[in-house]
DNA sequence: TTGTAAGCGTTATCAA
DNA sequence: TTGATAACGCTTACAA
């Protein structure tokens, strides 16, 4: 293994200059800084990770915490897992993934020991139990979802309310009345999940601004339950042209079940999705859809724990704006 | 922060004494060991984790190397990257997420550095660039996937030829004769990606053996790209009454068409998808798949490369059984 | 602009 | 069964 004092003795200069060159801590001449950057590739020297942190008081390491179970959609927390990743390493940090079966201890571990110098939560939850760790340990955070209480806390989300907006305002302009909302299982809003509840308050806002009636249909996302709220819908509001999905598995059922009702969409019913832009893509017809940046997420939770590692202030919450994507599944209205 | 020291004072021992506690590396009097352990928690004390490397030469992490860009069901991906940081937290062990952007460079950095003690790639190719580095710096790994080359490596994969063969095995069961078997994308067999290749002669080898008529055709997986294949099969022989596939987009498309030309699934035709199984239960018809047990891919991962820290011999290539759950997608052949 | 040297908090060797 | 103590490889005052 290659050391920093090899690295000196090789660039004839002593080890503090090496660090120096590295760190970028003091100016170098240009001669010396030469010298020793040519003995590092020349000897292919790494600096000791270890020898590193216990010396600087920085491990170069963010702790990543996901969830086992969650409510994200799979690829999106992968897209954010590896923004994550890409974003640090750009800082010059790595990142060390936690999954959430440890509990909250498992944060208190990391951070305790050193391992991480600093946190990102995902799918945080209302009145998530890491937060208090969190406080009581002063660690370093960024959250991805928003909490009930952000006092102190850096957090970024998408502005799922705005995304609800959209599609209102969407289906709106195409001249729609009467719109169904199908949403998340009744247990994503019987416990107040945030992002369920901003949405769906987001949407019925400016619905009501626009004059729209609306009709809210939690939905488990099979087959069997999205057939269910299709026929109470068609049932209590036989006029509905427009459709809102925010469950990623009912998308397919309803795609089918309109097709089999004989309404073709977009020409005798519109539907917008609030969905990941690839699912989107992939159903025919191809969905407009409502999205917020994946990536930039996790870019920005990085950038709000380095700024907080250096001490530099950062806002407590920032919302992600969405946008919609005008695609084959909605049209206007249907002239009655 | 507590430090290993202080424990040591509060608890009337020897730095060693503590250290050896935590380490079990030698034999402390009951008594002492209580102390110890009482001072412990009551100073809530965490071993600092570079210290720990430096001296024990040993970060206790692992790195896991993910693609960006992958062939492999993102699901699954992280299914396999949940099941790897859960085994390797049961071995005490931490796992640090590496990202392909780095290039093989990103192998060399983190084990020259010390910051991993091991690695997992994921995805790996037949000729992948990183088994070089890999030999050339001696790193302990183990590899989710086969390359052409498994000298001296560790590896574990779902046998693919095994799926395969338990495709053809159940539809001729069912007295299908004519099969179509609807792959990945073109590129993927002309890059002779392994896993594609192996399915594929494994399936074609148990339907010689069973008598099977097999046509075997590429797709893109797009629903324009699934409806072409579809109906140059049904061109070129009517009588296939079996259908295997293997390529997550097409699924969805295919079911539509079949539906479209008339073919009720399973009377008329049935099919056997190669997916993991929740795609599988998402359809309608639930799908007959086959599978592979993605988390045990992570956790045998996970052991191989413990057994390659300490010294313990390994099998090069371990290959994991697939299973076959018979869903409503298949059934007996129709009469003629 | 560069060098010297004192830590950082563990582990593990050597004694006792 | 336990205690001193010398590494481990780096960072960072403090000197020069």
């Amino acid at each position: 293994m290659v050391t920093l004092a090899e690295v000196a003795k090789h660039a004839g200069v002593s080890a503090s200059t090496v660090s120096y060159v590295l760190s970028g801590k003091r100016s170098i001449s240009s001669p010396t800084r030469e010298r020793v950057e040519r003995a590092i590739s020349e000897l292919g020297y790494h600096p000791n990770a270890g020898a590193r942190a216990l010396a600087g008081k920085r491990s170069h390491i963010i702790a990543l915490v996901v969830p086992l179970r969650t409510d994200v959609y799979v690829p999106v927390m992968m897209e954010i897992a590896i923004s994550v990743t890409v974003a640090a390493r750009s800082h010059g940090y790595d990142v060390l993934l936690i999954t959430n079966d440890e509990g909250p201890e498992g944060l208190r571990r990391v951070a305790a020991s050193g391992l991480a110098d600093g946190v990102i939560l995902m799918d945080v939850e209302l009145d998530d139990a890491r937060i208090p760790v969190l406080r009581e340990t002063g660690t370093h955070a960024a959250l991805i979802g928003l909490p009930a209480d952000t006092r102190g806390l850096a957090c970024v989300d998408h502005d799922f309310a705005g995304a609800g907006a959209l599609c209102a305002e969407h289906l709106a302009d195409l001249g729609h009345q009467d719109i169904a909302f199908i949403g998340y299982a009744p247990g994503v809003y019987q416990r107040h999940a945030g992002y369920a509840e901003r949405t769906l308050s987001g949407f019925r806002e400016r619905a009501a601004q626009r004059g729209l009636r609306v009709l809210h249909r939690p939905c488990e996302g099979s087959y069997e339950s999205t057939a269910g709220a299709l026929s109470r819908i068609l049932a209590d509001r036989p006029d509905t042209t427009g459709f809102v999905v925010q469950n990623e598995g009912a998308i397919g059922p309803l795609l089918s079940l309109l097709r089999t009702s004989g309404r073709v969409v977009p020409e005798d019913a519109s539907v917008v999705a609030l969905c990941p832009e690839p699912l989107a893509e992939q159903y025919s017809p191809r969905l407009t859809a409502v999205t917020g940046p994946a990536h930039e997420l996790g870019r920005q939770a990085v950038e709000l724990v380095m700024n907080r590692l250096d001490d530099r202030p950062t806002a407590e919450v920032s919302l992600l704006t969405p946008v919609l994507t005008p695609r084959e599944s909605s049209g206007p209205a249907p002239v009655r």
